[in-house]
DNA sequence: GCCCTCGCGAATGTCGACAATCTTGTTGAC
DNA sequence: GTCAACAAGATTGTCGACATTCGCGAGGGC
C-alpha cells in the first residue's frame, strides 16, 4: 500500500474520531508537515474524502471538515434504512449457523455491557457489520459503511442519550431472531423499524440544537 | 471550476459513452497528452472516479476501466430499487402541479419515441432524474445518480431489447400516476415493481454472455 | 464619509523531474 | 530443457518550485 492511501485512512480516522471537528480547515501544507508526507498525498486523501462526503472543497479556498445538519443526518439515516432492510433481508437468507451463533453471542454482550455506552457502542458497529458481510451484498454494504460514517457525529450524540441503549437493544434482538430464523421479510422489517426509530430522535432534536 | 474538476467531468463522460470501455487501460501520460493537461490533473481525476466505482487502480500498476459483472449489477439494480422507491415516494409527496404536467409530458412523449431506442432511453433517463430532483431527498438521490453511471453499460444493453420499451413503458406511467396522486406508498411500489423488472431481466442474462 | 481600485498575503492549482516499484524478457547455471 | 536470478523498460508515486486565484485591507479620489 502507498503512502498516499494510508494517509487517507489516517486522515479519515482523525475526522471520524474527532480529533477535526465538522468546520476545521483542513489546510494542505498544515496536515502535510503534521503527517510529514508531500501536499501530493494530502491533495489525493482529500479528493477520495470530498467524494466520500467527510470534506468540503471550495475552489481556491481550501478543504473543511464537512457539517452535516440535523436534515441531512435524518436523510442519511432514511437511506441507511432502505439499504440496511435490503442487507439484513439478505442476512437472513445466507447466514450459516456459525453466523446466527456469533449474531446471539453480540446480543448477550451487549445486554451485559447495559451501562457502558462506549462498550455499547462499539458491539452495535460490530452487530451491523457483521450483517453487512453475512449479508454478500458488496454494494449496499460499501454504500451503508459509508453513510455511517458520515453521520458519525450524529450517531455519537446519539448513543449518549439516556434510556436510548434499552430501546435499541430489544430492537437489535428481534433482528438478530428474524436473521437467525431465515425469516427475509421479518428482519427487513425489523431493521427498517429499528431504523426508523433512530430517526424519530433525530427528528425530535429539530434542526436547532448543536 | 479549475481544469481537474472539468477532466474528471470529461473523463466520466468518455467513460459512460464508451469512448473507454470496460478493461481499458487509463495510463496517466497518455491522457495527460490526449487532454492536454497535465499529469496532476489525470490522477485527481482517477482517484475520484475510482471511489465513483468507475475506475479500478493496482498499486504501481495502473488503471483501468472497472469491469462490472451481470452479479455487481444485479445487486447495483437492487441498491437502486430500495433506494429510488425512497425517491419515489418522496416525490409523490412533494411534487408540485407544475411537476405532474411535466412528468405525464415525458411520459406522452415516450408513447411518441416508442420505435426510437436512443430517444425513448434519453426520456427514461430524464423521468428518473427529474423525480429525484421532485423528491427534494439529496442523499438518496446523489447516490443513485452513481449507481446509475456504475451500471450505464448494462442499462445499454438493456434499451437494445425487443419488446423491452414497451413493457418498460407501463411501468412507468404507473409511477408517474401514483406520483401525481400524492400516493406515497404507491409510488414507492411501483418504483419497486419496475426495477425488479429490470432485475429479473439481468438475472436471465446469467453471468456468461458479454 | 463613502466607494472604488490596487496590491498584498495566503492558499490552492499546475508542472516537471526524479525515485520507487512492478512486469517481463533474457541470460546463465544445472 | 527448466528454473532462478538479473536487467531493462514501463508506469505509478513523490517531491519541490512556480503560477494562479481569491479575499481582504490600505489608500486615494470624490
Amino acid at each position: 500500500m502507498n503512502r498516499a492511501d494510508s494517509i487517507t485512512d489516517t486522515l479519515r480516522q482523525d475526522i471520524l474520531t474527532g480529533r477535526f471537528e465538522p468546520g476545521d480547515r483542513l489546510l494542505e501544507v498544515a496536515l502535510s508537515e503534521q503527517y510529514a508526507v508531500g501536499r501530493a498525498a494530502i491533495r489525493s486523501a482529500l479528493v477520495e474524502l470530498t467524494s466520500e462526503g467527510l470534506v468540503e472543497r471550495e475552489a481556491n479556498r481550501g478543504a473543511t471538515v464537512r457539517r452535516i445538519s440535523v436534515t441531512e443526518a435524518i436523510q442519511i439515516t432514511e437511506a441507511r434504512a432502505v439499504l440496511e432492510s435490503l442487507i439484513a433481508g439478505q442476512a437472513a437468507l445466507h447466514a450459516t449457523e456459525a453466523d446466527h451463533a456469533e449474531l446471539r453471542q453480540i446480543i448477550v454482550d451487549m445486554e451485559a455491557a447495559a451501562g457502558d455506552s462506549q462498550a455499547y457502542s462499539d458491539l452495535n458497529r460490530l452487530l451491523h457489520r457483521r450483517l453487512r458481510e453475512m449479508s454478500g451484498h458488496d454494494v449496499a454494504s460499501q454504500l451503508v459503511a459509508n453513510l455511517r460514517d458520515r453521520a458519525a457525529h450524529h450517531q455519537y450524540r446519539l448513543a449518549l442519550m439516556p434510556g436510548r441503549p434499552n430501546e435499541s437493544l430489544g430492537q437489535h434482538r428481534t433482528i438478530v431472531e428474524a436473521v437467525c430464523a431465515g425469516d427475509e421479510a421479518g428482519a427487513s422489517q425489523a431493521m427498517h423499524d429499528h431504523l426508523h426509530s433512530v430517526i424519530d430522535v433525530l427528528s425530535r432534536w429539530g434542526d436547532a440544537p448543536r
